[in-house]
DNA sequence: GATAAGATGTTA
DNA sequence: AACATCTTATCA
């Protein structure tokens, strides 16, 4: 599996949201990596009411704002953390929420955003890294090549702002897709 | 300083 | 359908 570079995420954020799919969450800890195929995605840019990026940056959501391929980790609900991967451009406040994972290596139960997190071990000690640095202790590799027809659209879920755009993203028939 | 809401998951 | 649990934003 190859390590994908920079110019991947330095695309529109709802493009780099449906081309994740396939692609595989790397985390080493301990000697060990944690792999996981990503089945479901959900698409935030600056000019969306839902994304924690509107209205400009703040402490919490500054990672958001880096280079293309950061990591921007954030706690929800005072326990859960979730994890986006930053797109588009530096400056400009935009990422893709990794929903659910399909266990590879080491991962299991990772069919929802705060689980994954938890599955891998991915707290806000990880907020800001860059997955593109030779050490990052979080990247993604390359994984499988998802048909067009294997990818569905439709509207993202546990928001209440902007709740009619359809900007998330699932392949069709994957059992480890979050669940309503 | 106080308050309300939040990109969730578990339990019943 | 309730709740666990706390950071952040917003307002005073």
């Amino acid at each position: 599996m190859k390590k994908l570079n920079r110019d991947f995420f330095a695309k529109d954020t709802e493009t780099v949201a449906k081309e994740l799919l396939g692609k595989v969450l790397c985390r080493k800890k301990d000697n060990k990596i944690y792999r996981g195929l990503i089945v479901e995605t959900e698409a935030y840019t600056q000019d969306d009411p839902a994304c924690h990026a509107f209205g400009g940056i703040s402490r919490r959501c500054e990672s958001l704002f880096k280079k293309p391929g950061t990591a921007y980790v954030y706690l929800i609900y005072g326990m859960h953390h979730c994890v986006n991967l930053v797109t588009d451009k530096e400056e400009y406040g935009s990422g893709v929420l990794i929903r659910a994972l399909e266990p590879l290596e080491y991962v299991e139960n990772s069919n929802g955003p705060a689980k994954l997190c938890k599955s891998m071990d991915i707290t806000k000690k990880l907020d800001g890294c860059d997955t593109m640095q030779e050490d990052s202790p979080i990247w993604i590799e390359s994984g499988l090549i998802i048909k067009d027809k294997d990818i569905i659209q439709t509207t993202r879920i546990g928001i209440s702002k902007a709740a009619d755009l359809r900007r998330r993203f699932y392949i069709k028939n994957n059992k480890w897709v979050s669940k309503k």
